[in-house]
DNA sequence: GAGTGTTTGACAATGGTTCTCAAAAGAGGT
DNA sequence: ACCTCTTTTGAGAACCATTGTCAAACACTC
């Protein structure tokens, strides 16, 4: 039941999933499913909205995208470097920025475990207007 | 318009915002507003959940409340002081700590104006299994 | 090509949140 | 108290993102 991938447990490589990795391909700010699904309509292939979320969800497990939510608590998501880091949204355009900062992941872990907390995770967000919506 | 109190404009002490501002004031983890509904059931009252959330969202807006959404994009609410800061919650329990980091305020702020970035504001939020729960 | 487990898609179902709007309740003046 | 004006409330409908259902289509192995 575990993820390991052992020879049976594969993922194939369908039709849908390249179409949904595409339209991923295709931008690079945070979208919602509806969004990608609307996208991969205009790329000309037809992918249903539940297979979207599927897949999305799945990329996520793997870490290929992340996943986030915006103000009104709708997942948004984007293709992303597996290396742990952060967004720098814009508020107003979506344009996002990957940061990272060591000093926040010392803190947290410094902060939770000075509480006795194990197994730590955390989410940081920063949105503010970028330079061209100013 | 402003939300300046002006003799006009003032927000009514009603039956049903006590109650709101009784069951916040019973528990001091993140509760959903229909889990803040269901309090408010048993400590006698009877509030309807669509001012539960109107008087939730109010209390947020004037800062007296703190809002955040758990990992499937519900609201979680808790009353808070109305200092700026973050919270580490387990995961298990819900049991939740305030906790502030100038560190990470000073950390964001200079990403973002590093970005060009104007209006900031960030979101973090620790996760981590407490220490009755382990 | 047949057999088998996986994936898909159309649609229904869920569930949190917001909207609607008529009725009820504060506030303030007389 | 009574009246008037405005705000607030509540029951239920409406919304809408997301997930579940299940038979049909598909990828893979033999």
């Amino acid at each position: 039941m575990t993820s390991t991938d052992q020879g049976r447990r594969a993922v194939r490589p369908t039709r849908q999933r390249r179409a949904v990795a595409a339209a991923l391909a295709g931008f690079d700010d945070f979208r919602s499913a509806q969004e990608i699904h609307d996208l991969i309509s205009q790329q000309g292939d037809s992918v249903g909205l539940a297979t979207v979320y599927r897949t999305l969800s799945a990329l996520a497990d793997a870490g290929e995208v992340d996943m986030l939510r915006n103000e009104d608590g709708e997942a948004i998501w984007r293709s992303c470097s597996d290396a742990h880091h952060h967004h720098l949204v814009c508020r107003t355009c979506g344009a996002t920025v990957e940061v990272e900062g060591p000093a926040v992941e010392r803190w947290t872990n410094a902060i939770a475990s000075e509480h006795g907390f194990a197994d730590i995770s955390h989410t940081l967000e920063i949105f503010g207007t970028c330079p061209a919506c100013r």
